[in-house]
Parts: C-alpha cells; sequence; structure tokens
DNA sequence: GATGAATGAGTGTTCATTCAT
DNA sequence: TATGAATGAACACTCATTCAT
C-alpha cells in the first residue's frame, strides 16, 4: 500500500526485468543462436522463470523488441514539440540508428513496420510507425525534408541503415559519415 | 600419378555444382533454418556428398556467396569499361541490390566486406571492394559522385540496402523508389 | 488442546474436499497427463494449497481413489441386507462397473486389490475386497452363483471389466450385453 | 547377394530390430513413462537411431503394437483351420490373453480395435478383428459358442482380460481359472 | 567416390515440488 | 494457512557431422 510495498510482487517484476535485459545481453551476443538456457544462466534465474513470465522463446523476442521499441516512441514525445521540425527529424532517425547499433534485433521489427503486422507486435510497430509519420511531415511542412518522400521509402531506408549498423557494428564515425551522406538524399532540393 | 583417365572427376565437378545450387534454393527459401539434409535432397545426392565437397555447413555457405560474388564481379567489367561512369557506378549498385532481393544471403558478406576478412572470404571480398572503388573512383573523377563519399560510407550503405531489400522482400517499385532517395545523397552538389 | 476455536479447521476441510472434487474431475477428463497447476485451477485454490493437503502427486491420487471406494463400499450395505442375494451381488458388480465408466481411475486400484496392498491403499483395499466377499457368499449360499468362483478370478474379472468400461468408455447398452454374457458365467450351472 | 548378403542394409534391418525389442521390453518395465533414451540405451544404439527408424514416439509404440498384432494375427491360420472350431476359438482367445500377460501394451490396441482406427493402425486392427470374428463365426456353426455373442461384446470381453492380465502379471494359473469360467459365459447353453 | 545410417550434444518446453512471502 | 513464483530435472525431438559399406 505504501511505495515499498508488495515485496512478492516485486521480486516477480525484478525477474520479469532481469529475464528481459538478459535476453537483451544474450541476443546482441548470440544472435539468433541464443538459447533459453543461456538466457536464464545470465539472468541469474531457473529456466523455469523465463517461462513464468513468457510462454515461448519467440514470446520473449517479442517482449524484448517491443520493450525497446517503447523506450524509442517515448523519445519521440519531445521531438514532436521541438523548435525545428527539420533538425527533429534527423535526429530521430539518428537516435534510432545510434540505439540499433549498441543493442541490435530492433531492425527486424523496423524492418517489418511497413510490413508484417503480426500478433502484439502489431500496435507498437503502428505506433513507431505513426510518430515516425508525424515527424517526417512536420519537417516537410518546415521545408527542410523533400515533399516526395514517402512512408514506406523512409521506412526501407530506416530498416536498411539500422539492420547494418547493428551487423556491423558502426562506428559513431562511420554512422555519423553515414547518415550524413543518405540525409543528403533525404533533403528538399530547393 | 595415374594412368587412368579421370571420367569421375567430371562427376564429382557436376555434383559439386549440383550441390551449391540446391543450397542457394534452399537458402533463398529456407533462411537459415535450412539444413544439410534438406540441401542434399534438394541436389539429388547423398549427405556424405556435400561433405565430400564441402568440410563445414558454414563452408557450404561462404562458398554459395562466394559463387554468387564471383558472378557480380564478373558483372562489373563491362561496366568498368562504359562511357558514361557515372551511369554505370549507379547500375552496379543496383545490381547488387537487384541480387540480394532475389536470391538472399549475400547481404551477410557484403556487411562483412569491410569489416570481418575471414577465411577464404577474404579474396573475394577484396576482389568486390576493388570493383567498386574503381566504379567509384571513375565515377567521381567524370564529377558524378561527390568526392567527399569514401569507400567506409559507400559499402555500408550498399550493405544496408541489401540486407533490407533481401530481408524484406523489397518490390521493384520499392527499389526504385528508395534508391532513387539514396542516389541522390551520393551525387555531386555541384 | 488449544485455547482457541478453529475456524480456520472449516476452511482447511472444505479446501481439502475442493480439491478432491477438481482432481476427479480433471482426472477423468485429462486422464493421466493431469497436472497439479490444473487441478489447483479447477479447485480453485493455490498450487501450494494441494500440497498442504497431500504430499505429493501420488498420494492425490490415492486419495481421489480411496475417497471413491468408500463411497463404494458404503453402497453395498443395503445390498447385504438385500433380500435376494443373487440380484444384490450382480447388481454391486454391475454398479462398480458403471462407476468406472463414468469416473475413470478406479480400475487401477481394483486391479491392485488383490495384489499390491501399497501405503494406505491396503485398509480400503482390503474393506472392498471384504465387502465383495461376503455378496459373494450370500450369493453362493442362495445357489446364485457357482461354487467354485474364488475371489482371485472374482477381482480379476471385476478388475478387467472396469479397466476396459473405463478405458473404452463403454455405452449403457455396451456394458448391459457385456455383462450379460459374463455373469451367466459366474451362475449356477444346476 | 548369397543369403549373408547386403551387410550395410542389413545393419539397418538389425538396428531396427533391436530398437523394436527394446521398446518392447522398456515399455513392458517402466510402461508410459517409458523415455526415448532408455530404449535407445537399452538397444545399445544411439537416440537418433531411433528417430532414423521411427519418426515419433507414438510411432515407436505404434510399430511395438503392430508388430505383435502381426504375429498373432498370423497364428490364427492354423486355429482357422483346426478340426475343432469350438476348441480354436477359446485357444485362440486364450493364446492373446497370455501374450498380454507375457509381453504387455497389447491391450490398449485390442481395445481400440472396434473403436479408434487412428492412422496405421486401422488395417492391422481390422485383420485382427477379422480373424477373430472367422473364429466366432466357425464356433458359432459348430454350435460351441452361443448364437447372440456379437463382435462388440466378445473385443469387450477379450480387451478387459488382456488389460487385467497385462496390468497384474496374471499367473498361469489365476489365467486358467478366470478364463474358464469367462468362457462358461460364452458357451452356447443347449 | 558416393551413400545414408548412426551418433549425441543441444534445443525448447513441461511440471512436480519447494519455500519466501 | 494459503499463495504462486521459482526451480531444475526430465522429455521428445533436431541436425551437423562421422564413417562403415
Amino acid at each position: 500500500m505504501t511505495g515499498e510495498a508488495r515485496p512478492l510482487r516485486a521480486d516477480a517484476q525484478r525477474n520479469r526485468a532481469r529475464v528481459l535485459e538478459a535476453a537483451e545481453v544474450v541476443l546482441a551476443r548470440d544472435g539468433l543462436s541464443a538459447s533459453m538456457r543461456t538466457i536464464a544462466q545470465h539472468a541469474g534465474v531457473g529456466l523455469g522463470t523465463i517461462y513464468r513470465h513468457f510462454p515461448t522463446q519467440e514470446a520473449l523476442y517479442q517482449a524484448v523488441i517491443i520493450d525497446r521499441m517503447q523506450r524509442l516512441i517515448a523519445e519521440a514525445d519531445a521531438l514532436l514539440a521541438a523548435d525545428d521540425p527539420g533538425a527533429a527529424f534527423f535526429e530521430y532517425f539518428t537516435r534510432i540508428v545510434e540505439n540499433a547499433t549498441q543493442k541490435k534485433t530492433l531492425a527486424d521489427v523496423l524492418a517489418e513496420a511497413d510490413i508484417d503486422p503480426k500478433a502484439g507486435m502489431a500496435d507498437i510497430s503502428r505506433d513507431m510507425r505513426d510518430v515516425i509519420e508525424k515527424l517526417l511531415i512536420r519537417a516537410q511542412k518546415a521545408g527542410a525534408v523533400r515533399q516526395d518522400l514517402h512512408m514506406p521509402e523512409l521506412l526501407a531506408l530506416l530498416a536498411a541503415t539500422c539492420m547494418a549498423a547493428e551487423r556491423n557494428q558502426w562506428s559513431d564515425e562511420l554512422r555519423t559519415r553515414t547518415l550524413s551522406i543518405l540525409f543528403d538524399g533525404l533533403r528538399s532540393h530547393h
């Protein structure tokens, strides 16, 4: 009833979080060959504990991705209110790619954002898509982004960049240089 | 060393080719979950035959990729002699992405072209890299591509586009639109 | 022994009964693949509560069986005082088989009644045996059942019929017809 | 090429037989809790070898049962040509129950013979059924078995007896006595 | 050289049981 | 006392790889 209350439930929440975190780390390290057993060890919990929180390996993976997308989507709010719509747009693009570089596994979802609205992923994908679309429209209205850029190719480029950044562990410098080139293609040619 | 002719050699070559081809098809269809047995069945050979030619699953996959890269590299020759160096450069970029869309599995290697020169892949990756570099330099000299575009970011963008095209099965239209945007970023701003 | 009343004892008894009932239902439905968790859910109690009352899955199953045997044994009392000992004997046999058809899981114990006096089962099995024996002797004295029928083969036939009825879910008609044949074998040939 | 030829194939056949035999033994000993690993160890083969021959645990179990039924069905041929149809009928019934006592696991199928024609079991069950029906009809024509005995109750009684004999490991004496009683019920009352 | 039977480590998943709350 | 979160042994099954034929 107080701030510190409900210790049992708290422990469970804590384990859930530990599993999620471990899954993120192990997935980043081992890729798709990560095993549930390894994740359990990494999280310092029993194998069964994972299954208490996530009924399936796939469910766990989805939860990892959803978790990260939620955080990313939350970051967009501030940018949607930013003074410079163009800067906001490019910053968010950059932020997403940075995130992929660090954490991996995001790309797959972004990849499917425009394509495969599977299971519980559908909603969150749509949310991400919507947020990106809003930033795009604002930036276009401000004349910072070319008018003939539409969502399909924007998502395609975003997904592509994330995948490569994640897979090849782009350095900060490479990311900067690469995005700089890419952004030149997205900007208005007055 | 032997007095006899080598009719079997022809058969062996044939089997090797059959396995390679089957591996390409099955990898494209089943992705990483493709099994050696499936490939053997598809090739119409015994499981052991695969192992005679390729010591390891990984070796087979590498061979598939090398095979495709060789063909892609060969395609570059004509373009290196083309009249319009800019068009040649963009055409080759497009060609590689098309290839990824159709056949899958290429992206991974391209991805690593600038990074992970593992095993026998090193040489062919370097060849590919060289060919691309030559096309780039010609195009830059002709003023068709910006001077400040260097190999790392070019390869990064190429890898990114291939991965996404392969994974998300870009339609012809999406590929055209996406590359059009991207190419605007690569071009010279006079 | 304590100075306090025991209102909780009533709750405990109630939970024990609920678990027992749920176990019967779930065992009938799911057979041996029934899980403790399912039973707990069905009973509307926590998993731990089952273990408070029954230390082991096996103990619970035994309790279910003992419970049912007790009820069956109780039914025998009236028949032991019945006017027609022959009818009483055959009716009880029939009743037991009917019970097996409806509820499942009884057969296994009956099966072991003459054989495996394990754990707390021993007593109740003996009670059941005694009651059957009494009915048999009365029926034999009344000339309704052949003299050379002894307990081992009677129990064997009873167990056999229960198992099959339970496993194959005999219809009422099949049970009637089958027992009719069987009973002809048990009757006296004058 | 001679009687001893084809060693490779022979080995495979041999392993299949070994697995089948081991499965029979282990199933008899451990019941349904028998594990594939245990069977493999018992057979002296690797775990994968079982799966080479039987795609599924269920498939293996079915194969065990089918194997035994085939042998039993083969035994019926001689009896179908016997001089005394009544004796032949009762002998076959006895033979099947004996078999169940020794080997276990047969009962389940017999149980389902009249009921659940699942998968590849259907044919062999039908064969068994047919053979029993032929023996029954001959015995009825010879006046040795009551006319009003029909297949459903005959199969029910056979299944029942097999189950109990198998589960409770009837001694020879118990089997003789029990069947003797039962057969009195099957015979004609002139 | 070609075959495919054999192998067993490894995987995802279930479930009886324990114990902190 | 009741709860259900945690545990991990156990299971069916897959698949890269080896090797006898």
